[in-house]
DNA sequence: TATTGTTATACTCTATAACTATA
DNA sequence: TATAGTTATAGAGTATAACAATA
């Protein structure tokens, strides 16, 4: 390894290490803002999300992306279906399968989450200056390099 | 409201739109990588991290910090006591209560998974050009202004 | 014979209530 | 009489195993 690299490397773990907690206490702030569970458990909270992503899924395929077991989100569906929030559409080709499908109800949910971290956050935002918005206008676009990375 | 200040929220609202899912996004990510968990459950491995940022605790400010119920704590601590990563530490004044204190072991568990983290995202950093990082520099001033609000 | 999803059952973790020891 | 912590017990949620229907 040559020095450059030893001294970017340096670098980057400097920052890596100051990085890591600030984004961290961030995203845990903006998951407790959104504390309006309307009687729903994390993981029925995160199926919904999910859904409104991916778009309807059958339910194993639900199960991988939350990683619990199919046993585990028969439960979670019946609970968003009894309140109405999804319903299992039967698949046409194979009959052994359903989509799971957001309602229009069950999308609101997630919207609303959403909307209610987006404007705390928008709070915190418009008390800054125009220079350090623009700072984290120019972050954003680095963090999803990184993100995808 | 005046429409300086309306425009003024509608540029953080949009940055906050964006900003919000990159940070909960790159979050997440940093808490997949550090999934070496030494046989603990997420309450444990926080009650941990807990007690290496705010030093020795007695039981039931552990339980607040953690937002659990003393005999949860209890039983966590159980846990952690029997894998010696924790010992309880007699109060010497109040003989009700006793200090969860981190053993040498224990604190290395939240000092590994904080290395491991930092590690990954480094080396997605220093794959980043040298403007890039200035920029998130910059940024983790901002998001620490931004978390102290 | 393999696969999707559900049902049956056991286990883990949490909370509330009751209890012990000390203040 | 109040407080710190533990023990007892019940409730919520998950996983593994066994099963039904279909491919």
């Amino acid at each position: 390894m040559t020095t450059a690299t030893k001294d970017h490397l340096h670098t980057a773990a400097g920052l890596a290490s100051e990085l890591r907690p600030s984004v961290m206490r961030l995203a845990r702030r903006l998951r407790q803002v959104a504390d309006d569970r309307e009687g729903l458990n994390p993981n029925q909270l995160s199926a919904l999300a999910v859904l409104v992503n991916a778009g309807d899924l059958p339910i194993g395929e639900l199960a991988a992306a939350e990683r619990v077991q199919p046993p585990s989100m028969t439960r979670i569906v019946n609970g968003l279906e009894e309140r109405a929030l999804v319903t299992r559409e039967p698949d046409p080709i194979d009959k052994r399968s359903s989509r799971v499908h957001l309602t229009p109800a069950g999308r609101q949910i997630v919207l609303a989450n959403r909307r209610r971290r987006d404007q705390w956050l928008a709070v915190r935002i418009a008390e800054l200056d125009e220079d350090e918005r623009e700072v984290l206008r120019s972050a954003v676009r680095i963090l999803e390099k990184v993100n995808h990375a």
